[in-house]
RNA sequence: GCGGUCAUAGUGUAGUGGUUAGCACGCAAGGUUCCCAACCUUGCAACCCGGGUUCGAAUCCCGGUGACCGCACCA
């Protein structure tokens, strides 16, 4: 399915669409409806359970989504998020400031004013990188943060936070206590961040206010050991920033035990990496092959990453891989420089007597991404199994991530109706998510259920109302079994369980394994 | 941000100066059928926004907004 026909479709099932449509819409912003709620939900608690799982000592907060302009100081977001920018006055084009200085030779124009870049910029005689004409405008900070006018004179500074992860940093004193005073604890954050991009595209890809899924460990780097060597075999796709400065373009499997033994990362590095590569393979169902890690070079990652990889997903709508996750290791950067611009101390002593300041590792997770690739992945027209009849549009949704877990259908409208209702109320009594559909013919219905990934449903008919049993469709199959109805709750609950992380190489979930009915 | 292409019911589209703005799917009501988008009847629903040209603009021009594709950007 390409791009366009992905959106058309989520529009027309209330899955998002742009914001402000009545407006004319507004770039970079996406509204999810009822059923992409539902399956924003679903996706995020399958990620707390398979990541903030991990261990007792990882923790969900929930910080606040403003930053006062002391923290994105501090983090070094106020200064590399705030790029001067230039435009030429003749073809148009923009050009960042300081790469130019530093073409024209400025070692380098970090942390200089406007004004003093024009005068380099004058005194360089600095043309335009594209047409060539002497002709650029006076340097204007380009902000990817927005920036907030705080409290009621305004001349406090804030900023909406640009990744979530600084307030799992600010929280880190505090949660040095309620974690106990051990090491490794972690702070899972899922929330929404912003980016006042320059130009959002491709969907849910490049948004201005997303949705961000981080887990932060903290951890003494000479004891964080993970027991990685029940997944020493899996095999994870990686391309080495070595093996692409070297020009190859084609990930390479190695093992866990490789990626320790002979590729150098550190083994919490590694077993990172296997986590993330199981949820998206075996929580998310992403196939395989399509999944891999890239490792970012010295120019593309941080400074202050000292190792960086990217989960990417090959997907068809966007015409190649896309970043879905990340794992940065990230040093001790960010507690030092909270701790500087502070000026508190957040070095801490373990229980074996040893001072220092933790290091952090983030392992990242986009939400809305995610959920697109989830519909590009799983969601397919495809001929119907019965010849004469139209293709059928299926979206073969995990059940624990489906945005309902049963449809409930009256065979009769007439007739079944109540009966129908009845039952629907009783699943949900249950806390199962029920949706009762009850205009056009069953055919209708079932593949209304079946394009927003409804895994199953239930069929009233005749012999429920004598017999008290009901037909439970397949969504992916088509394939019905009857059942007593009193037992349909019980069969159908464990499909809405997303699955925890245990160690070994795990297995490719199909979509409604976890259904057996 | 630059360049190109584009913008008509919920979705996909037809319409190149005067149309009751057409079609398909959809949705709703009823009938029929009674386990996989069938059929019949009826109904719902659109010219992105703002200027301009013209007797008259969905149609031509300008500006805005948004989308798609390339470039640039993506700590």
């Amino acid at each position: 399915m390409n791009g366009e026909e992905l959106m058309a479709l989520c529009k027309r099932r209330g899955v998002f669409w742009p914001s402000a449509e009545l407006y004319g819409g507004a770039q970079g912003l996406y509204d999810y409806g009822p059923v992409g709620v539902a399956i924003k939900k679903r996706l995020e608690e399958a990620w707390v359970q398979w990541f903030v799982g991990l261990s007792p000592d990882y923790h969900l907060i929930d910080p606040a989504e403003i930053l006062p302009e002391a923290v994105v100081r501090a983090s070094g977001h106020l200064a590399n998020f705030a790029d001067l920018e230039v435009l030429c006055g003749q073809c148009g084009t923009a050009s960042r400031a300081d790469h130019l200085l530093e073409e024209a030779g400025v070692a380098s124009g970090e942390g200089l004013r406007p004004e003093e870049v024009r005068i380099l910029l004058e005194e360089r005689k600095v043309r335009c990188p594209r047409c060539g004409a002497e002709k650029l405008s006076v340097p204007t900070p380009f902000n990817l943060m927005f920036g907030l006018d705080f409290g009621a004179t305004g001349r406090e500074r804030a900023y909406l936070r640009p990744e979530t992860a600084q307030g799992a940093y600010l929280a880190f004193p505090r949660m040095w206590e309620v974690a106990r005073k051990q090491l490794p604890f972690g702070i899972g954050v899922i929330g929404k961040a912003y980016r006042n991009e320059i130009a959002p595209r491709q969907g849910l890809f490049r948004m201005r206010a997303f949705t961000q899924a981080e887990l932060q460990i903290f951890f003494d780097p000479e004891e964080f050991l993970p027991e990685w060597e029940p997944m020493a075999d899996l095999a994870i796709p990686v391309l080495r920033a070595d093996e692409r400065a070297a020009g190859s373009q084609e990930a390479r499997p190695r093992t866990v035990r490789e990626l320790v033994e002979k590729g150098g990362l550190p083994p919490f590095y590694a077993f990172h990496m296997a986590v993330l590569f199981r949820f998206a393979r075996d929580v998310l169902g992403y196939p395989a092959d399509r999944i891999r890690f890239l490792e970012k070079n010295e120019k593309e990652r941080a400074f202050y990453n000292r190792i960086h990889m990217d989960l990417e997903v090959k997907l068809d709508s966007l015409g190649g891989f896309k970043e879905m996750g990340a794992v940065h290791y990230r040093g001790d950067y960010d507690l030092t420089r909270h701790g500087e611009g502070s000026g508190t101390d957040l070095s801490v002593t373990t229980s074996r007597g040893k001072h220092l300041v933790p290091h952090v590792l983030e392992v990242t997770f986009g939400v809305d991404r995610n959920l697109w690739a989830l519909a590009d992945l799983h969601l397919a027209t495809e001929p119907s199994p019965d010849p004469g009849e139209p293709p059928r549009t299926v979206w073969r949704l995990p059940s624990y991530l489906a945005p309902t877990l049963v449809g409930v259908i009256p065979l009769i409208r007439k007739e079944h109706t109540s009966f129908a209702r009845e039952l629907s109320g009783k699943l949900r009594d249950e806390g199962l998510s029920t949706a009762l559909e009850l205009t056009g013919s069953v055919g209708k219905r079932y593949a209304r259920l079946d394009e927003i990934g409804v895994p199953r449903a239930l069929t009233i008919d005749a012999e429920t109302i004598t017999q008290g049993t009901v037909t439970i469709r397949d969504r992916d199959t088509r394939a019905q079994v009857r059942r007593p109805v009193i037992e349909v709750a019980a069969a159908l609950r464990p499909g809405s369980i997303p699955p925890r992380f245990s160690a070994g190489a795990g297995e490719p979930t199909p979509g409604t394994r976890s259904i057996s009915i």
